[in-house]
DNA sequence: TATATCATACCGACTGGTCGGTATGATTGT
DNA sequence: ACAATCATACCGACCAGTCGGTATGATATA
């Protein structure tokens, strides 16, 4: 194999490894050695393509930031009128809840992180504006062609983006075996539809 | 003054100092000599009122649970109907997250923890279970007295839930000035009535 | 009331061990 | 030969928790 090759597929364990035990076991709880042993490389081969600890943890952030961004882009684009778009966004947190299992306690990891670092706080604020711009002009849309409520977009969008993160926290705390792709999607048609008695 | 007084108090100091830091740093990332630094006592003092660093935190953890409780009784028994109900629980949340601050981050570290620790989840997992249970009979209250619509409460317990824990963790990670107060109640309202035309 | 006895509350130096990070050298592909 | 890629050995800082000892009120006795 090439050299640049197998550079890269060390880079890229080392990656794995610090991702799976960041979310097993958090990241302070994760050392260094750790993640080396768990990726089969020296610690010499972390900090040559790492800088530090923080850094891995940091490009991890972006990746997941950047594959976000991607799903809410794909949204947008194959949806035709906004309540599809919204359940289809459901359908998203459902799967990741379904499926991320184990992996999914890094976002409290992201989160903490976020608000305690300096560096990761700044890459972190302004694709979470974006994500909020994304959903509030996503409500105007739906406003606009009749579809939605002439409701507070901004508000609406909190609440929308409130759904998620909530669903999400307890996808974590309830390892009981819940559906929630069913859940999500029917919270969202309670939202859609209000819960009280006309 | 007497002997078993100035001990509590000191208890309580460390108690405090722990809080606080457990907040604005973290768990893992605040040290046992810290906390002392903090509460102006000595490592010996901490270890004569508490059995581990961990011990402290599930002490904290349980307090919380227990205010919880508390104020969820208040609004099971000062409420006449549902919705009015939910709207005093809108105005918990909102109060929390306005007048919180800087010790809201301690919620993450909460979270984070029991999914971790055996003994912290333990000491979460029967709560939380109540507080669902609560939710769904309140929305069973509403069905029946007529004020709701007739929807699985489990599910929409779970929707309830989950807009107030993600109204929690955007307010963690959006420092600037929203009104929560305002936010949460609005999102009731809309959860309430639907967002969708009629 | 005065004193002896004792338990509680607290102090701070210390320990074994782990941490993130570095310095340096070996190996490998080009 | 030369640079990229890794391994090994190591450093100083810091960690949770321990331990021998002290200071101070409470209690019993005289």
């Amino acid at each position: 194999m090439k050299q640049q090759d197998r550079a890269t597929q060390t880079k890229e364990g080392i990656l794995k490894a610090a991702e799976h035990l960041f979310a097993v076991q958090g990241y302070e709880a994760t050392s260094v050695s750790m993640i080396c042993d768990a990726a089969g490389v020296s610690k010499g081969a972390f900090y040559h393509h790492y800088k530090s600890k923080q850094s891995i943890f940091l490009e991890l952030m972006q990746r997941w930031l950047k594959g976000l961004d991607e799903q809410l882009g794909q949204i947008d684009e194959s949806t035709e009128d906004v309540k599809e778009g919204l359940l289809s966004m459901g359908e998203i947190i459902g799967q990741v809840l379904d499926v991320g299992g184990p992996q999914l306690p890094i976002f409290l990891e992201f989160w903490s992180r976020a608000i305690r670092d300096p560096d990761v706080w700044e890459a972190t604020v302004e694709p979470f504006q974006r994500y909020r711009d994304f959903f509030t002009a996503l409500v105007q849309r739906g406003i606009d062609e009749g579809s939605l409520r002439d409701l507070s977009p901004h508000y609406t969008a909190r609440v929308l983006i409130a759904l998620a993160v909530g669903m999400l926290v307890q996808g974590l705390l309830d390892q009981g075996g819940e559906d929630w792709q069913d859940i999500t999607q029917e919270a969202l048609e309670l939202l859609l539809h209000g819960i009280a008695t006309r």
